[in-house]
DNA sequence: TTGACATATTCCCATATAGGTATATATTGT
DNA sequence: ACAATATATACCTATATGGGAATATGTCAA
């Protein structure tokens, strides 16, 4: 079996680095295809198939005007990573508030030199 | 080209359900790879496969007794998919602050009825 | 209608999977 | 040394890519 669809859910649509320049490219707010061509020096075929990928797990919409779409990020979408990744923040703070004892520790200790 | 290798960095490892599945079943402490089989159901060479992806973008640990190997997860690798996602957390709050004042409003008109 | 512009889609290709099965490696106990 | 256990790796196959180029679709303007 091959790796699942990158359309399959939003963990595998951010999976690409380029799809996630795109989100970033457009986190302060609109931007039509063009735009994003000449911000990121992607090509416009492979602007619009990320962003194609991108809509499809809902994770940007869009706004047609004219010939132009526009896209914007649709932030819900990308709550299930923040959820999910969040479950793991306690273990890391755990281990820096750890570390902060360590340092304050050896700062009392320092005291001893 | 073809997508990017899970191992290049914790974006494209953790895509994988798979993956995440072992991520949660060792968010409540150390396990080893027959453990992990049983928990989750997989066979034994795949559990050991989406480890051997995960230890090469350092979110997870091992440490070896004997002829079991037990697996941590090593939360601050995963920090940066945190980050990331962290930046587009205010958009959805204030999409939700928006509601909330939108709901708010219905309530006082509720009254005029 | 015709042309120009903006975007989407199609086609081709090389490649990194993920699952399955079998096997290799490593460690322990006898 | 030998068997048993725990884990890792090798091999195979089908498949979903992502990039590039060409083209199709859709929209406006004259």
């Amino acid at each position: 079996m091959p790796r699942a669809a990158t359309t399959t859910d939003v963990f595998n649509a951010i999976a690409e680095s380029g799809r996630r320049d795109i989100l970033v490219g457009l986190a302060n707010g609109e931007a039509s295809v063009n735009d994003l061509v000449m911000q990121l020096r992607f090509t416009q075929p492979q602007v619009s198939k990320h962003l194609s990928v991108l809509r499809s797990v809902g994770v940007v919409k869009c706004r047609q005007v004219g010939r132009q779409r526009f896209y914007r990020v649709h932030a819900p979408a990308l709550k299930p990573v923040h959820d999910w990744v969040s479950g793991f923040e306690q273990q890391w703070n755990t281990r820096l508030d750890q570390l902060d004892d360590v340092l304050k520790s050896m700062q009392k200790k320092g005291k001893d030199k």
